[in-house]
DNA sequence: ATAATGCGTAACCGTACAGTTACGCGACTC
DNA sequence: GAGTCGCGTAACTGTACGGTTACGCATTAT
């Protein structure tokens, strides 16, 4: 639980994250800072949206924006992506396990194949409720 | 891009985690599969609202609905996940990036400040753009 | 000083959606 | 068959938000 100097609420990421646009707009920073201006000029929609966008993408500290000269330069922060893959990490060994689900059921259908002579299965587990 | 059966939109996905109950009910079918009632019953909210995040669940891929008897068990498929993970994973180099920003930073500093004699700044790199 | 640029914000629509209550329907119980 | 349980859906309300146009305020250019 390492706790660093800021605590971003995953609930603003999720939410900030939860429009195209704006995962584009994080796509677009990637390759580099921008201006307000260009970046609104990458998508078809006006730049007072993606001004509104961004500046949900700010509450959310997905970006970071300073003044350079009239120009607003936007910088991505990759900080707060962190805290959902940690979210995603609860998820992680259940999706393996699903990965090797079949697998398993199959060396399991054939482990009992081989020692089926006289146990009788229990009940199967029906489920996993 | 590897093509799985069925191919989840990542936007369905987002949009459906965008919202903290649904991601807590997600959290919840992680012990174990229920029935819409179980479910319910662990927020502070109606049946009905539950049952339309469900919904917006299912909708999502990221549960699976199925009954018995009189009940609506809902599963957990944590599959769509996955869709995340990977967007993730073009952030995930840069925030190992920024893991060493400071560190790179300071070793720039240092540097420019011993081989900094005579050359005149050109004008400050100004920013990463 | 005046004009033009770059951006944010206010005011205003339309739509999505979280929540509620009322209702309906299939599935068990007696 | 009558009653009840489990759960989805319809109808409705309040709010958030994506988009637009109009406007305002700095900063640079002339």
């Amino acid at each position: 639980m390492r706790n660093r100097s800021v605590t971003y609420s995953s609930e603003a990421t999720f939410q900030a994250l939860a429009d195209p646009t704006r995962r584009a707009v994080l796509d677009l920073l990637r390759r580099g800072s921008q201006p307000a201006g260009e970046i609104a000029g990458a998508f078809p929609v006006s730049r007072p949206a993606i001004s509104k966008h961004l500046r949900l993408l700010r509450r959310a500290h997905l970006v970071r924006e300073h003044r350079e000269g009239r120009n607003r330069v936007y910088q991505l922060n990759p900080e707060p992506l962190r805290a959902v893959d940690s979210w995603l990490d609860q998820y992680r060994n259940f999706w393996k396990m699903n990965l090797n689900s079949l697998k398993t059921f199959v060396e399991a259908e054939h482990a009992k194949e081989i020692s089926q002579h006289h146990i009788a299965k229990p009940k199967t587990s029906k489920g996993d409720h």
